[in-house]
RNA sequence: GCCCCCAUCGUUCAGUGGCCUAGGACACCUGCCUUUCACGCAGGCAACACGGGUUCGAAUCCCGUUGGGGGUGCCA
């Protein structure tokens, strides 16, 4: 199964934080770089100067290997500008390329009044334009016969070459555009497969009428790599996701408290399923093992945080204990609770681990044992305290009976609940729930009688009479 | 406008000509368990976009329609 002459690349622009449609495609490539021994190439695609920020290739690195994502080789463009510079001089040395002083406005008006072709319409092909200020580079594309390329995903994909236009492979600075560079890297890296995001999939053409151009005698009958284009993910308008639109920043899920490997399994089903059809929860190891990229899917798949919930919930309920803690820890620092210290923590931390979605969540189950209670809506009030004069009636006896059996009982769970219960038998009513809810302020959360004996018994009583008083 | 892609339950994955009265998971709903919630368990709701072919037979193949998306930059 192992074919070790594969070789893949994740190629981000530094533009903006790892989002999870990149995210996605870099674990895409990673999967298939395990499955089949290959080799991953990380290619940092910033040869725009306006836009890449440098200070984004740390958050790339810590994203990836937030998530797992290993790499074997790494590559910088902004390193390799002569090598595409000089890639687009041979073309014009060799009449595959042009010189062009178009400004853009002047490429649009003619566009425009020629009809519905939109595009660059071919001005300087013969005008052998000097270099100068606003001269660009264009590559000559063929007026005739077809482009096409396999995908792994979407099968035989063919464009019309008289679609395509004479399109800028240098600008007016010099330096050369992302295709140029994508052709020349892929070549030049021995890159395999090429697995990527759906969106690029019309650059596929002009990237690969570049490769041929390129092929050096010796090189002549080197295979194209073979293409994956990743379906889409999309939000629930079934857009792209986007930056700007949606919040999908991997580093805001790490910072929400999703655990890497939820992420990791979770952004795995979508678009692919393991190949036995058993669970889609598991072990990474079991999933790279029956990864294949013609199995994943061409439609575009929503990125359902329900789901992405589910799956987090499952992993942290996974978790040792000790892990548990020591992932949640980061997480208790919450401006709406009070101070919760490792030791409290600690104790009460199975209990927390078993309800929780999110690791932030965490502390919000232990504001009424380090804080106040919640202030509660008068609907839950009037529901567990009761609606009617008798149902509140015996909420009362039951506080009444509580606060003067607890008042001197032995401070262990055990008793209090020995208590509580004790109660509900003799009043024939259940018990918890108005215990609950003036202890707490709420209608739910995690056991009671445990994280009682953590407070004082004086706030226990003083909390049971302030409830007892407002009946 | 032009180019490219996509189309199974609300969502996601399965299904590659008969095993499909279409399966799993999430979500939702009902019960059970539990003197809260959560977990767990048992059920339920719910889909092959439409129209033509091809075939003895189509969710599966072909064509068209409709719908959706992506691209159309001196961004990647």
């Amino acid at each position: 199964m192992s074919d070790s002459t594969v070789r893949v690349r994740f190629s981000p622009a530094p533009t903006g934080y790892l989002h999870v449609g990149s995210a996605r495609s870099a674990l895409f490539n990673w999967m298939y770089a395990q499955r089949t021994g290959g080799t991953m190439v990380l290619r940092i695609e910033d040869t725009d100067a306006d836009r890449s920020q440098p200070e984004l290739i740390d958050a790339i690195h810590n994203n990836l290997s937030w998530l797992g994502i290993t790499w074997d080789e790494e590559y910088r463009q902004s390193d390799r500008f002569d090598l595409y510079r000089a890639a687009a001089q041979d073309f014009l040395d060799r009449g595959l390329a042009y010189r062009c002083d178009c400004s853009q406005e002047e490429v649009k008006v003619r566009a425009e009044a020629s009809g519905d072709q939109g595009g660059y319409d071919g001005h300087c092909r013969d005008r052998n334009v000097e270099p100068g200020d606003g001269v660009v580079v264009r590559f000559r594309t063929p007026d005739d016969g077809t482009t096409s390329y396999e995908d792994l995903i979407r099968g035989t994909v063919e464009f019309d070459n008289s679609t395509l236009e004479d399109f800028v492979i240098v600008r007016s600075s010099g330096v050369p555009l992302f295709h140029v560079a994508n052709a020349y890297d892929d070549l030049d890296m021995g890159i395999t497969h090429v697995v990527r995001g759906e969106d690029l999939v019309n650059t596929v053409p002009r990237v690969l009428l570049l490769r041929q151009a390129m092929l050096g005698p010796d090189q002549q009958g080197t295979p194209n790599p073979v293409f994956a284009h990743l379906p889409l993910i999309v939000n629930e308008q079934r857009k792209k996701l986007s930056k700007r639109r949606d919040d999908v920043s991997v580093g805001d899920y790490a910072d929400k408290g999703y655990l890497a490997a939820a992420m990791r399994n979770y952004l795995l089903t979508l678009g692919w399923g393991p190949r036995d059809g058993g669970e889609e929860i598991r072990p990474i190891n079991e999933l790279v093992a029956q990864f294949d990229l013609d199995d994943i899917n061409a439609a575009p798949a929503f990125f359902d945080i329900k789901k992405l919930d589910h799956f987090n919930a499952e992993y942290i309920r996974a978790l040792p204990v000790e892990e548990f803690i020591e992932a949640a820890t980061p997480f208790l620092d919450d401006p709406d609770v009070g101070t919760i210290e490792p030791e409290l923590f600690e104790r009460l931390a199975s209990f927390v681990q078993e309800r929780v979605r999110r690791l932030d969540e965490s502390a919000s189950f232990l504001d009424w044992v380090v804080g106040e209670p919640r202030e509660p809506s008068e609907k839950d009030w009037k529901k567990v305290m009761g609606g009617s004069d008798e149902k509140r009636e015996m909420s009362a006896r039951v506080l009444d009976l509580v606060i003067e059996r607890i008042a001197d009982c032995p401070w262990e769970p055990e008793a209090l609940e020995g208590v509580v219960f004790g109660v509900g038998e003799e009043l024939e009513t259940k018990t918890q729930m108005p215990v609950r809810m003036a202890l707490t302020g709420a209608r739910s959360g995690i056991p009671l009688f445990e994280p009682m004996v953590e407070l004082d018994r004086t706030v226990v009583l003083d909390r049971l009479r302030t409830a007892r008083a407002k009946l």
